[in-house]
DNA sequence: TAGATTGTTAATCGATTAACAATC
DNA sequence: TAGATTGTTAATCGATTAACAATC
């Protein structure tokens, strides 16, 4: 039986990944979790037990190596799957993401636009054109697409989800602000951009 | 002497409120907090146990009027504040974010944009010139700007952060991947994009 | 060896859930 | 009145922090 890994520990994850990758670009064999925590405002006793809920990773006295550890996070959030994103709708957000420049050192690669928008469909973005959202269920299944990327106004979201899921699509990024129901078996992920805003304003206010 | 509310209580008052807003566009004046929960997957103590934290906003046998939660939560948010926004690199995600529909219900208006790309700086996006960087300064003291929006390489952010704060922006919404230092009482709010998705790689590969 | 640093157990802290009296 | 629903206290659960033995 399997136990469960926190989502805090999780979402921190990605962040010694990325911190290992600079690090790594400097050219250093070892890092410590004190060392590691300055650079991420985390104390190392909070790293040394996330990276003890899935083995051991480093060598008392020394420290983590730091490719290794960094392949063995990589492992642990699946990135060597090479997830392949389609992104549906798109409008500015949907573009940008198209776009993003950092998906690709994660593995994540977008091989898909979908838009209802007869305006937009046929138009290229970034070297990709962009597909009538009717062709969706057909280019999802030739192109191989895990996860579904909704940046289509909220009205919309629960429609495309449903229909990407009708798609075999794996798991969803949505990016619509509104509660999606999609199956247990199919991982969610919101990005409410509106939160992160609104607690911004909320610790202005506070005196 | 002031209770600390918990960040997780903070991030789902915008959850209510986007909630409410949307309630009362049906002409709802009145829900209950199992009826909010249920639109949210929120439990209803969750939410009532949220609410107490800042006093008696419902009526026992009865429930919550719509507009008077909706507004007070608003105040707690600090959003009756009409926070001004400058977005600082004019890429993809900040054409984006200037271009963002949902940031006005909130009360957020994006008031000027900035660049240091000679191709970028003169044009016009949604209506805003974007301008030199190197007028930041001046055109925040002009403007009135309270939040700085980072949206450029990483590599630059922590620079654009020391400008900002020196120009007197009272907030930090930053989206670029790297740990940024700002005095403590300068609230930064950070939207790392690689960790929503990350932790969806996860769950999908989890059996 | 002495100093550094991990991995792990125990202690603490904080958040969620459950229960229920108050009351509309 | 009976049914519904809040606000609040108590119980539980889970996450973080502290401490330290193991060991390089």
């Amino acid at each position: 039986m399997k136990k469960t890994i926190s989502q805090a520990t999780i979402d921190r994850l990605p962040l010694y990944f990325r911190t290992l990758r600079l690090v790594e670009a400097e050219n250093m064999d070892i890092i410590s979790s004190d060392e590691l925590g300055r650079r991420l405002d985390i104390t190392p006793e909070q790293i040394r037990k996330d990276l003890a809920t899935f083995g051991q990773f480093g060598r008392k006295g020394i420290g983590y190596d730091v490719r290794e550890l960094r392949d063995r996070i990589g492992n642990i959030l699946g990135l060597h799957n090479k997830w392949r994103l389609a992104i549906v709708g798109v409008g500015h957000l949907g573009g940008a993401l198209a776009n993003y420049v950092n998906f690709a050192p994660l593995g994540f690669s977008v091989v898909a636009l979908f838009d209802n928008d007869k305006e937009i469909v046929g138009s290229e973005v970034n070297g990709l054109e962009v597909n009538d959202a009717s062709s969706m269920e057909k280019i999802i299944a030739e192109r191989s697409v895990d996860i579904g990327v909704i940046t289509v106004p909220a009205s919309e979201a629960q429609g495309v989800v449903d229909s990407l899921i009708a798609a075999g699509i794996k798991g969803i990024w949505n990016f619509a602000p509104i509660k999606l129901n999609v199956p247990i078996d199919i991982p969610l992920v919101n990005e409410d951009l509106s939160v992160g805003l609104s607690a911004l304003s909320y610790h202005m206010s506070q005196d």
